[in-house]
DNA sequence: CCAGACGTTGTT
DNA sequence: GTCTGG
DNA sequence: CCAGACGTTGTT
DNA sequence: GTCTGG
């Protein structure tokens, strides 16, 4: 997972939240890199990541692809990459060994990342025979994030809207590599937490705390077997909304991406009868669910706020 | 030394 | 179905 | 991750 | 091509 996410930070934002104002000195294309807020990076683009050079915290802009060796390319055949690295093997393959030796340790920073349901959820296990469930683009796209805690908000039972239940950070475990025109990243992933797994198996190892966020882009000091045992933590602290599907193009920009879902009566986009009979009677939760949360959906997210 | 792999995701 | 592009 | 394409020839 | 496993 972990193939699309936000970062929506104003640039002294992220700064700030970077620990640091300093950018890496910028290669070629790294120069026509200007930093705007995002609500939908997709592979193959580029965001700002936080490392250490000289054990000092810089921000540099990366493209998201990871190249690996692969069989030689045909013309007009591109060259293999990844998005992610399962954090269990990623000491065990070729392809991420120098990197990992190297100390080419890098953090994503975002507001959140979204996931694609899995077709069915908890509860919703059809036994539909060969027919496939769902359409690609029945699933439906979850915003994964931070959210307030209690002690923070006395609001945190009636948020006006998306971006006021988002107030920390995301820290992604991330891998990269020198490349002449612009470094290359993936984002490391791990078995998705107990509470998000209905949605989906796998997702971004968040780094939780200082002393991890520190640990990973410590690579002077903390070597890479040690490094990405760490991030292999569960990670709990998070909750979840769903939102429309308008983010699942990478055309598709803006602020409203995160916004919590509205039900479409009678024009739920992509789900087909046949999908929509599957998902019985749950039903998406609606911005009403937010402010008032009494569907089990809701109940879930706001329990992941204690 | 050579042979064979070289990523991840999801989905069935 | 599978690959590419964003 | 999803959406969208998925191809060649000759000719201008 | 280059790394890992045998």
């Amino acid at each position: 997972m972990c193939g699309r996410f936000a970062l929506y930070y104003s640039r002294e934002q992220l700064e700030r939240v970077a620990g640091t104002t300093r950018w890496a000195d910028a290669k070629d294309q790294e120069k026509r890199y200007h930093y705007q807020p995002r609500y939908n990076v997709a592979p193959q683009q580029t965001v700002p990541l936080l490392r250490t050079v000289s054990g000092e915290r810089v921000l540099q802009p990366m493209r998201w692809a990871f190249p690996i060796r692969g069989r030689t390319f045909g013309k007009g055949e591109s060259p293999p990459i990844v998005i992610n690295v399962r954090a269990e093997t990623a000491l065990e393959k070729a392809s991420f060994r120098s990197a990992l030796d190297a100390g080419q340790r890098a953090v994503v920073i975002a507001n959140g990342f979204y996931e694609w349901s899995a077709a069915d959820a908890p509860g919703e296990q059809q036994d539909v025979g060969k027919i496939k469930t769902m359409t690609k683009a029945s699933r439906i796209p979850y915003f994964i994030y931070h959210g307030v805690t209690k002690r923070e908000s006395k609001d945190h039972l009636a948020p006006r809207n998306a971006h006021d239940m988002i107030d920390r950070p995301l820290f992604m475990a991330a891998l990269f590599v020198e490349e002449t025109e612009m470094n290359r990243f993936a984002i490391f992933t791990v078995a998705a937490s107990d509470k998000i797994q209905w949605m989906h198996n796998r997702m971004p190892a968040l780094l939780e705390t200082e002393d991890q966020l520190q640990a990973w882009l410590d690579v002077e000091q903390v070597p890479a077997r040690v490094a990405v045992h760490r991030c292999l933590q569960p990670t709990e602290q998070i909750v979840w909304h769903p939102v429309s599907n308008t983010v699942s193009s990478v055309k598709n920009e803006g602020p409203s991406l995160i916004e919590p879902r509205r039900d479409e009566p009678g024009k739920k986009p992509g789900l087909d009868i046949r999908s929509a009979f599957a998902r019985g009677l749950k039903r998406s939760p609606s911005a009403q669910d937010l402010q008032a949360p009494e569907t089990k959906q809701m109940r879930h997210t706001y329990q992941a706020n204690r």
